[in-house]
RNA sequence: GCCGGCGUAGCUCAAUGGUAGAGCACCUGUUUUGUAAACAGGCGGUUGCGGGUUCGAAUCCCAUCGCCGGCUCCA
């Protein structure tokens, strides 16, 4: 345990002695550090408030003040039942005990009147606990089990100093200052409205060029690569993912199908009334939800979601993947070997029933496009294209300027049953997915379980501005569809073949992808990017001629430009198009005017003096040109976004 | 989905049982401005939605929708 970890550690001893002092009926869970802090689970009847985390943490700092010892016990695992037993904490601590191997030694910690089953270590004396803060409750299930009883926990955070904790906040405060929600809300990049839906993204007319820009690079990339576009529709038949594989395995989070009328109206002819349709409903999901769930081995799917059966009804579903269409534009002619690798891309938009709690801004959604594509190719071919595919990411990622990324190779997990196809070909694929990571010269980790139902992938994981990870682009090899669709190919034996199959999406999804996007950059998007790129401000309307023929150049040029037409003072100005993270402010003045040049004021670099516009307007159409990246800011104070902007 | 917190004007927030307010944004007028906020006036809310308690509810209670932080999940 790193000195850090020891002093959270017992900061969150601290916390369960503090507890217990204020409510003598909490159960103790555990409560271990963290990266960035530590919590304590409790089970306790009475909920905790943000007045008692007041109280808690008042007590937790009297503690830290009486300056206990911490003593380690080494005990039997019969003394430790009593002591367990004698502080009337049998209810999770037994259990935890239980857990402990018969050939390790069984330990406690002791300061003052608290001790806990523990096996450290811990800070000598409790006064070391010097800088520590409460900062949330939350609910966690026992053991990390939805089925088991939630526990209330209590996070928070401990440093050595009280400098370092302090500063550690203001950088929680700073991070939420780049969080994309507020951004997309303070820029105009996207909106979300409830009566849409939840977790469906409205593209906004800012967020949209963002996109539009990013697909525009990428659908370049494809073409150097060699990919075919392809455009498929956002619904396909019940029958085409039970073909796939995606339904039912998947069927918890998937929209309900889309029931045919005629299969609606063959129902409703016999003369069911609602609730008979319903009850037939449930009879044949709830079947269908015991079926799955014995192959699975997991209570996972619950009736509710499972409705329409196809032996009752047909229907239509959201497509949860783009592959399905793809693979049938495939199938849809006989390929010689000579054909292959055959590559399909489409920004393919998919919808997935996320749980509500789930639901994050632009990254965690219920609606997205995938910058997707599917690869088709010969066992021999799948080494060279998967590489080919993650030279793709690190050209997108570099481009962008994400470097702080990590790779994650997804196995499978040897004891669950959540994988379809054949172990030998899963060897295979594994073992080209390794190698293919090992050539990315970044650090990865072999992660068995993260694998999809068909084959194992390589994923890029990002954090995002409060240390939450989420997935972006993704590799993946699949030996498992091309089974299911039959897919074939003629090789140079003049015999039938079965082509492999590689999903890719170098950004994952558009959604998610901008999300971060717009955190890491913090708003301050490239020229290319930036929705607006050049704001022409005149110093009075005596210039405001002039800045609308510079207008007229720069749009004739390509570039997203306006002009500032308010009566303004010129600092006013300036201070819209700043707080607005315009990449170029052209300040226009008599001087300029007659001149035909611009005063230039670069977000990174501020007042970069006159030059002629000509010369200007080359600059600019360069840097989009070559997708520069934003300089460094130079570092200035900053006014923080005031109210009402 | 679960636990907890929170929903007041476009935005950020006041008002703790007694006439819903401020700043910014927006509109109008004055101002014609040299690198991060000119001045004045105006517009703007059935306090998320629906019930209830009360003489009276933004405020208390119930329900519901949504958001936030976690947990679970994530092809």
């Amino acid at each position: 345990m790193t000195p850090l970890e020891e002093l959270r550690h017992s900061a969150s001893h601290i916390l369960a002695t503090a507890v217990l002092r204020v409510f003598p009926d909490a159960k103790l869970d555990i409560g271990p550090p963290t990266d960035t802090g530590f919590y304590y689970d409790f089970d306790l009847d009475h909920k905790f408030t943000p007045d008692d985390l007041v109280r808690i943490e008042a007590e937790m700092k009297k503690v830290a003040d009486e300056n206990q010892a911490f003593f380690r016990k080494e005990v039997s695992r019969e003394e430790a039942v009593e002591i367990i037993k004698s502080r009337g904490q049998e209810r999770y601590k037994l259990g935890r005990l239980a857990d402990i191997p018969a050939d390790e030694k069984i330990s406690f910690y002791q300061n003052g009147e608290f001790i806990d089953l523990c096996a450290g270590t811990h800070v000598r004396y409790s006064s070391k606990l010097k800088a520590f803060k409460l900062l949330s409750i939350a609910g966690a299930y026992h053991r990390g089990d939805e089925k088991n009883k939630q526990l209330q926990r209590i996070y928070g955070t401990a440093f050595p100093t009280k400098d370092e904790l302090a500063a550690y906040l203001t950088q929680l405060d700073q991070a939420k200052l780049r969080d994309h929600r507020k951004l997309g809300k303070d820029l105009k990049l996207f909106v979300i409205d409830e009566d849409v839906g939840q977790g469906l993204i409205l593209w906004t007319p800012n967020g949209a060029i963002i996109r539009q820009e990013l697909q525009n690079f990428i659908s370049a990339e494809l073409r150097k690569q060699g990919y075919s576009q392809v455009f498929t529709p956002h619904i396909g038949k019940l029958e085409l993912y039970k073909t796939s594989g995606h339904f039912p395995y998947y069927k918890e989070s998937q929209f309900s199908p889309v029931i045919e009328n005629e299969s609606l109206a063959k129902i409703l002819a016999e003369g069911c009334s609602c609730t008979e349709v319903y009850a037939r409903l449930d009879a044949v999901s709830a079947q269908l939800a015991a079926q799955v769930n014995a192959r699975t081995g997991k209570e996972t799917i619950t009736v509710d979601r499972v409705r329409p059966d196809d032996q009752l009804l047909d229907g239509f579903m959201l497509k949860p993947m783009n592959c399905p269409h793809h693979i049938k534009i495939f199938a849809s002619q006989p390929h010689s070997y000579r054909d292959l690798p055959v590559r399909l891309a489409e920004f393919g938009t998919v919808y997935r029933w996320e749980q509500s709690g789930e639901l994050n801004g632009m990254t965690r959604v219920r609606g997205f496009t995938q910058d997707d594509a599917h690869l088709f190719c010969t066992e021999e071919q799948v080494a060279a294209e998967v590489l080919g595919c993650l030279s793709l990411v690190k050209i997108v990622l570099s481009t962008l300027g994400m470097s702080d990324y990590r790779v994650r190779v997804g196995l499978r997990d040897p004891d669950g049953k959540k994988f379809a196809g054949d172990p030998a070909k899963w060897d295979v694929a594994e073992a080209a997915c390794r190698t293919a990571a090992a050539t990315l010269g970044v650090p990865f980790t072999e992660e068995p379980g993260e694998a999809a139902f068909y084959g194992p992938k390589i994923d890029f994981v990002i954090k995002d501005m409060i240390g939450r990870e989420w997935q972006l682009g993704t590799v993946q090899v699949d030996y498992v569809l091309p089974v299911r669709f039959d897919l074939t190919y003629i090789g140079a034996d003049n015999q039938s073949h079965r082509p492999v199959m590689i999903h890719r999406a170098p950004f994952g999804s558009m959604e998610r992808f901008c999300g971060v996007l717009i955190e890491h950059f913090g708003g301050d998007f490239p020229v290319w990017l930036a929705p607006e790129q050049v704001r022409l401000v005149p110093i009075s309307d005596k210039v405001n001629e002039y800045g609308t023929t510079l207008l007229a150049q720069l749009k004739a040029a390509g570039v997203r430009a306006s002009l500032d037409g308010h009566s303004d003072k010129l600092g006013a100005k300036i201070r819209r198009a700043e707080l607005d993270k315009v990449p170029y402010i052209l300040v226009l003045g008599a001087k300029e005017a007659e001149t035909q040049s611009v005063s230039v004021r670069s977000r990174a670099k501020g007042d970069e003096g006159v030059q002629p516009f000509a010369a200007y307007l080359e600059r600019v159409k360069s840097e989009i040109a070559t997708r520069a990246l934003p300089e460094k800011k130079v570092t200035t104070t900053v006014p923080s976004r005031p109210q009402g902007t």
